[in-house]
DNA sequence: CAACAAAATCAGGGAAACCCTGATTGTCGG
DNA sequence: CCGACAATCAGGGTTTCCCTGATTTTGTTG
């Protein structure tokens, strides 16, 4: 990924920009902010995963801004075809979810950035700018906390921070995710109740959760993301 | 063009409209589009409930256009308050949720359209319009269904279908989907952690779930498939 | 409008799960 | 041999789950 690659031939019009989201509204306002500035272009505005590589191949924008919630396939499917075809094509995110629960998982596959809708729309511009820069976005409040991940679990597996936990914690989690009961999973593995207490704990733990209800809504959605049955 | 203004102290510019939506870039596109019109005006955009209401007394709008999620209170809850304090107003509910789960509720809850964000920004200002003439808005598809379902008679038929779940039923589902624990979603709500309890039981009985997992498993699964914040 | 149905709200109490603090085995590499 | 870590379970206080009601609003219908 290389910072500097500004064609001369494409400085007239400055950055060309692939908009990527369902709503018609939100991509009409997006590019109409876009256009305003006078270097950047809005090159292509498609509304589902298909048409937005078609775009990719055939008009090679500088920049994609695309919405997690699609209709067809989930908007990370699609940035995970972005990021395994097109790796050089910076990606940012504007979605309606709460970055606390995708911002990581996104980033990890491959975006450069993450941003809510709730926010003003300057501060997608800044976005917008910042990811141009080859730079990384994301809120004030979500920064504190990747960087504080990022520090320690570097050079452990990379794209996951269930990599902490141990085989028999993971096995536990994805029983979780599958929506089994406590008591199932003890059935299951043939082991205590307690024991399955003791893990969840840790699982709460490594993963910084808060709460049962917070660590099953992660592995519910987690187990959905990576496709497990 | 002539326009019948009864009362030109209050028509100088058109229809007064409001605008409920917690997304920036909704709303300011939803406000460019209003005013290039010449006879419609937005008197008032705002991000939340309270401030919906505020704006209403103070304003005295024509039209209220909300969207169905919002960041404090539900949207439903608005919808129902908006009916209740000030029935002479007509509301078109302008949402990214399907129609098919939310249109009839909405309806009955008395506002006078529905259009998803996915539809075209000219069906949007055709809905705008159809609601202040005094008629109702929803889709074709939509009318179709309800048409359908007044000839059939009105029985909920069972499965796994939220259609079941009353006003309050859904939203306590919609939360637990969030993540938040019963205690947080009576906070939220303001009511008794015993109530939420028993909205539990019911739409685990509804919904014909064995257990609270289950039940979470489900909700947190749907809450992604249908995208809310 | 009276009457009935449905929805929204809360109570009581036993069973179960959660949460915290340990503690006991194994295993494994230095 | 021995820390380190993984896997396993116990005890006990707190909270939620689950079942069975019950009351108060609200909405519908004859």
């Amino acid at each position: 990924m290389t910072v500097n690659r500004k064609h001369p031939e494409d400085r007239s019009k400055g950055a060309r920009i692939l908009v990527v989201d369902d709503h018609p509204i939100v991509r009409e306002h997006l590019k109409a902010l876009i256009e305003q500035q006078k270097d950047l272009k809005v090159c292509a505005s498609v509304a589902d995963a298909a048409q937005a590589m078609k775009a990719i191949t055939a008009l090679q924008p500088d920049l994609a801004i695309v919405d997690l919630s699609l209709k067809g396939t989930h908007g990370l499917d699609l940035i995970k075809d972005m990021a395994a075809n097109h790796p050089q094509l910076p990606v940012l995110v504007l979605s309606m979810h709460d970055e606390l629960l995708f911002a990581d998982r996104v980033l990890a596959t491959g975006a450069r950035g993450y941003i809510t809708k709730q926010e003003a729309t300057s501060r997608i511009m800044t976005a917008i700018r910042k990811v141009l820069e080859g730079e990384i976005y994301v809120s004030d409040r979500m920064t504190g906390r990747i960087l504080h991940r990022a520090v320690e679990g570097d050079e452990k597996k990379p794209g996951s921070s269930l990599s902490q936990l141990t085989d028999r914690e993971l096995q536990v989690f994805q029983l979780i995710g599958h929506g089994l009961t406590t008591r199932q999973i003890a059935e299951q593995l043939h082991v205590d109740i307690k024991t399955i207490e003791t893990y969840r704990l840790r699982i709460k733990e490594k993963l910084q959760l808060g709460s049962a209800t917070a660590l099953m809504q992660y592995a519910v959605q987690w187990m959905q993301n990576s496709g497990a049955s």
